[in-house]
Formats: structure tokens, sequence, C-alpha cells
RNA sequence: GCCGGCGUAGCUCAGCCUGGCAGAGCGGCGGUCUUUUAAACCGACAGUCGCAGGUUCGAAUCCUGUCGCCGGCACCA
């Protein structure tokens, strides 16, 4: 029974501290991760005495020895407390210690008869006294809610799980460089926003005490950085939290994390190129060939992508010609799941994207495309709208949707309109998900994988 | 919001269909053991069967409600 179990642990950090030791005790400095103590040895017999420190996760007793495993944030090593080096006394606590204990160890490093790299030690400290009982060593960690809710533990238990977000970190790491190389600068936009615009989403709301008003959690980040291009910086992104108030699934959290970026005198021509090479390079970030395959199926991430007309595409699919909403209600239903390998999705309708550039060959569509892989949307980007009239005109339409119900419609934002009523420079612009590449890139089946803590209902 | 599945020891799971003493492995606890690798062996312990109600002589098991998780749909990046 857990309590009981706590009560022992508890009456152990009594007895610690009688005897004079502090179960939470700090000083330990580690001279070597657990890798790179055990690289240490290289073809030798014996190394000189380096200090490792990480949580106790096994511990074989063995009469006068103790074999224990330390695991630190680089990996794990073996250690071997025995009671002919370290004496009586020192050995007695060592084998009292606790799996999840964490400890510091130092000692020479050798290899055992059975050849594991091991550290022999000469001395250790015991630095935090776990209470809690860690999950099984052979089965693991499974219960996904637990995984979810107590993620801490799930790193503890599930080294994999530490490899998927080491991967979401050097994934956004490695497109950052990208942008940065290419003299895109790295800006912060406002997340509490009064008019939540840039998407067609429901927003959070929340209120500001001092001011007396309602404020939105931001749902997109495109007009504000679209007013920077306004400003006179020419190429700008942010890879930040947006929110959006709508159902959970494997492929929704409620926040997530988006990159956008755009760039002056750039069309969507150039955000084609600029997203296979993010792609490619997020890839390579996360060691995953182009060649690849996500939960079973294959997918080939080799640019360039397929490059296909959304009205084209609903005609080889669905057999119809259609133009607006009906256009991409087709799509969605009838072409999207069905686009597998990646595809840059062409010229949507100008009905449905109050803020992009029409075509100069037909007004209908716009310069707009949607990056699907697997049947689903990793990127969303257009040649941006410059001309304050029809941005004015398009916000108008929208309003009138939602006056007639639709709460997904675009709000006006008299204020973005007065911006670019100064002059923006023709751009491209770009919105991508990046919760989705990392679910691609480190083969996860669910956005919640991905996230460290995802949205959870309150706990019975 | 709707539909379906799941919820049993710290962890991983049987048991539920067809009602009859609450089970296993691992972990933890006590012991043996000086080169183990899921160490091995011996021993004792471990439970609000998610929660509430109902049916029944008797409910983990059947029924109803409810909470949570998962999936699908709806909504939607």
């Amino acid at each position: 029974m857990s309590e009981d179990f706590t009560q022992d642990r508890l009456a152990k950090v009594e007895r610690l501290r009688a005897a004079g030791i502090d179960p939470y005790s700090r000083g330990f400095k580690p001279t070597q991760s657990s890798e790179s103590a055990k690289a240490l040895l290289g073809e030798g017999d014996r190394t000189e005495p380096v200090s490792v420190a990480g949580r106790l996760m096994a511990k074989r007793p063995h009469g006068g020895l103790v074999f224990a495993v330390l695991q630190d944030g680089q990996g794990r090593i073996q250690l071997l407390a025995a009671r002919d080096i370290i004496g009586e006394e020192q050995f007695a606590r060592f084998a009292d210690l606790d799996v999840g204990d964490i400890i510091g160890a130092k000692g020479p490093i050798f290899r055992t008869k059975r050849g594991e790299i091991t550290l022999e030690v000469q001395s250790f400290q015991l630095l935090t006294k776990s209470l809690r009982e860690l999950p099984e060593k052979w089965h693991g960690l499974k219960d996904i809610e637990i995984r979810y809710r107590q993620r801490y533990v799930d790193l503890i238990a599930n080294p994999e799980v530490r490899s998927v977000f080491r991967a979401r970190t050097k994934i956004i790491t490695a497109m950052r460089g990208l942008l940065d190389e290419r003299g895109f600068i790295d800006v912060e936009t406002p997340v509490l926003q009064e008019i939540p615009g840039g998407g067609h989403a429901r927003p959070f709301m929340t209120h500001h005490n001092a001011l007396d008003r309602d404020l939105y959690l931001r749902i997109a980040l495109e007009l504000h950085l679209k007013r920077l291009l306004v400003g006179g910086f020419e190429r700008v992104y942010e890879i930040g939290r947006a929110f959006r108030n709508e159902g959970l699934s494997p492929r929704h959290n409620p926040e997530f994390t988006m990159l956008e970026s755009y760039q002056a005198y750039a069309d969507y021509e150039d955000v084609m190129q600029l997203v296979e090479d993010l792609v490619v390079v997020a890839a390579m970030a996360a060691d995953r060939p182009l060649e690849t395959s996500y939960q079973g199926e294959s997918v080939n991430l080799t640019p360039p992508f397929r490059r296909a007309r959304m009205a084209d595409l609903v005609l080889e699919f669905a057999g119809r010609h259609a133009l607006g909403e009906e256009l991409n209600d087709l799509f969605e239903e009838h072409v999207e799941p069905r686009l597998r390998q990646p595809t840059f999705v062409l010229d949507y309708p100008v009905e449905i994207s109050p803020l992009a550039r029409p075509r100069d060959d037909d007004p209908r569509f716009v310069e707009r495309f949607e990056l699907i892989i697997l049947g689903r949307e990793y990127a969303n980007a257009f040649t941006e709208l410059t001309d304050p009239i029809d941005q004015r005109a398009r916000f108008e339409a929208q309003a009138a949707m939602r006056a007639s119900g639709n709460v997904e419609a675009h709000p006006m934002d008299e204020d973005f309109v007065r911006a670019i009523e100064y002059g923006m420079p023709p751009a491209g612009g770009l919105g991508m998900g990046i919760d989705r590449l990392v679910m691609l890139l480190t083969d996860q089946p669910s956005i919640r994988d991905v996230i460290l803590f995802p949205v959870m209902k309150a706990e019975a």
C-alpha cells in the first residue's frame, strides 16, 4: 500500500538524519557523465577515480557486493559497491539506498568479469532521498494517463521518451538555424490580444483586471509579424505557442507551437523552397532519413515535393469542378486523406483565404499552398495580400459571415488595415505546425507524445 | 457535445462472457549469498476491483448513473 510505503521511506529519512546524514544534501560535483565515464576506460583496465551523479535505477545485492545502475542525463552506468573496499559501515549505507534515490559516487572505472564497464565505488553521497517507488523495471511505465499526467515519471522510466523531446529541441534549433542563416530575425509578439486574428479558430478568452478588458490568447502569429514588415524588418519569424479553443485529438492540443515566417519581396513559390529546406534540416536534426516511414507507412520527404492545384486535385479525385467553399469542402473530403506523399496543394479559393493575394490570372483563387503529408496539413503559406483596400473588403466580408453566426470567421482588425495602409512590401508568409512535424520525424502516434505536458482534465 | 472501448496491489497484467474466499509476475519488506545484468533462492506482507447506487442469499463479474483515460465522429490547425 502506497501510504505504508511512503511511511517506510519517511522513517528511513528520520533514521538517516539521526545518523547525521542529510538526505537532501548538496555539493557533490560530478566530473563525468555516465557516458563520458564509460568512454574513459577505452581499452584500458582501470582509470583514475571519477565522479558521477544521477538516479539509482536498479540495485542487485549480492552478499558483500551491491551492483547498482546509475542513470543521468546522458545514459546509464553500473556501479559496484564492495564491503571489502568501502568498509562495513559505508557498505551498509549503500545497501540501504533505494531505487529512485539520487546519489553521487566516486571511484575508478573498470570492467567486470562479464565485461560491463563499471564504476567501483570508493565513496558515495546521498544527494536526494526518493520517497516514492518507481515503476517496475521490466515492463516500465505503460499507463498512458500516468505518463502524460506525471511526465516526470515517464521521463525517468522511459529513456526513449527523453530522446523524443531531445529530438524536438534539435528540430526547432535546426529550423531556427536555417532561418537565422538566411537573415530572418527572431521576434516575439503578443500572446494576449484584443483581436485574435490570423486564422480561423475559436479563441480562449481571458480578462485583464487593471484594464478591465477582455483579452484573447492568440490563435496565430500572422498579423503582428506582418506589421513588422510594414515597420521595415524584411525577414522575421517567431516560434511560439498558439491557442485554439477546440476539441482535442491525437493531432490537436489546445496549445501548440507554430513557426511563422514572413519574407519581403518573396512569393509563395519562394516559400515552397523554404518549406522544403526546413523539412530537410529538421529531418537531419532528428536523425531521420528522408526516405522514412510514419507509423508503418512509408513516406519520402526528399524534395522537390509534388505541386498540384487544388482545383485539379478535386477534379482528379472527386471528378468534379467546383469553386469557393465547395471546392475546399470537396478537397478536404475526397482529396486530402488520399495525399500520402508530400504534396504542395496550390491556389485556394479566395473566400477562405482573407489574408492572401489573389492570383493575377484568376482572382477567384489566391496564391496559397498547404503542405499535405499522410493526409495531414503541415504548413500553410501564401503570397501576402498587400492591398489595403482589398484587405478591408475581405475583412468586411468575414465580418458579415461572423454576424451571421460563423464564430470562426476572421474579425475586423482596424489597426492591421491601418498598418498596411502605410504600405507593406510584397511578401511570402508561412505557418508550420511544429508539433505535427515533430510527430512525423520522431514517429510518434499522438501530439501528446511530443508535448511534455499535454492538456488533461483535472484528476478525479 | 455524440458513439464505442478501457479503469483490479506501487508497476505490468489475469480473473468479468457463464455471479460463489481477490490472483500472478515484478517492485517493496525480512533473510541467505563477493562479479551480477529482469541476479538467484527462502519467507512474510501487500487491495475503497475508479466512484455511487441497484438486482441477488451472494457482485470485480449483471444493470443504472457518474468521474477519468483512449479512439472515432462533430468542431477544427
